[in-house]
DNA sequence: ATCTATTAATAACT
DNA sequence: TAGTTATTAATAGAT
């Protein structure tokens, strides 16, 4: 039995990698290895490190040092105190030397535009959600009555689906109960259908990684 | 002569380097490290990185690719009208006396605050958007028993809300059409979960953690 | 800052 | 998206 002889690792050219899928695994291991240098440097010396990388698609990756929790509950409640970026870069304004004022400058006009450009993006995509989204909750007072009409003739389907489902289900002894609809009704999403990435978690030290928007890396 | 057997690199421990001139040094080396492996990243990948970093003495190191001029003329050439406040800012930042860039660097950071928030609250209606997606356009057949018993009554109440209305306007004599059901339903690309991601971590003691914005991921 | 001996990171492949 | 392996790259400790 012939043995697997990988190649191992082999030298690189620092160049632009042009074969997409190569790229895209680079892309993420290297991600990847410069956060958890970044994670050690900030545990072995102690200071205090954000990064932000932001992908040709305008996705956004980042690190950050700071408290883990006070970042989870942050995401959390939607509350969002200053963030540790911008914190630091304030406290750093008030003693940085004139010349790293520029660069601190340049980088936030940078960060602005991304930003922005985010904004617009979701803007964009909420408008396109929104007609999923008023036609059930609170429009019923905004509606016409052709619209009204509609969603009624649409409930009665529905319901008639659900009820024939629900027949069936008992048919079928099947039941199957999960915490799909919380309290007021809305469902509640869990972890299938998302996927939040998760790394090996024993390897690194207690830092904070952050993803961009979408399934693809880019 | 006597042989010089270094002992070459030691395996050390991620932990807070107790000894300053060793800590000195290693932040140094590891700080260009760093860096390093951010420009080859982006070279590699051809993305986009910033790193800032907050030594303990409150020195800012920072890096930065493109390099801060040519991101600036991207913003004065191909984004003429990014906004009023940017532009400015933009212009003034050539040349402004460097006391200004103070000002200026405050006020892009409280941009930058807004405009995260912004992108948050957007985010997080669009995953409210992209949850209710869910419940009613084709989970009917994955449904469990529980929860088509709720959706059923769900409907109900919903029914009678409508029909209420739907009366109320012929009363009213208020008819306001408007496309809002179309043939088809509405299908909006769920390309994004927005969800803080921690690594596996266990506390540090002296420092805290950060982020920049944007989501988790290793 | 320079120099190894080692460890850590990772390119190619599965 | 995850492992595995062979190499290269980074770097701890000493100079």
């Amino acid at each position: 039995m012939a043995k697997k002889p990988s190649m191992g690792r082999q030298k690189i050219k620092i160049a632009k990698i042009e074969i997409k899928n190569h790229l895209q695994v680079t892309f993420s291991k290297r991600r990847s290895g410069l956060f958890k240098k970044a994670s050690e440097l900030c545990t072995l010396c102690g200071v205090e490190i954000s990064i932000i990388v932001f992908s040709p698609a305008g996705k956004v990756f980042s690190f950050g040092h700071p408290n883990v929790d006070s970042i989870v509950d942050q995401f959390l409640s939607r509350n969002p105190p200053p963030n540790t970026t911008t914190r630091h870069l304030i406290d750093a304004h008030r003693n940085a030397s004139v010349r790293d004022l520029n660069s601190q400058l340049t980088q936030v006009l940078n960060e602005l535009e991304a930003e922005k450009k985010r904004g617009e993006t979701l803007d964009h995509m909420r408008k396109l959600a929104s007609q999923r989204k008023y036609w059930w909750e609170k429009p019923v007072d905004e509606l016409g009555l052709n619209e009204l009409g509609q969603l009624r003739d649409s409930m009665e389907v529905l319901k008639k689906n659900v009820t024939n489902q629900t027949d069936k289900l008992f048919v079928e002894g099947n039941v199957n109960p999960s915490p799909f609809f919380s309290a007021n009704g809305i469902a509640m999403v869990d972890s299938a259908e998302i996927k939040p990435y998760q790394m090996n978690a024993s390897s690194t030290p207690p830092h904070v990684q952050n993803i961009g928007y979408g399934h693809g890396f880019f």
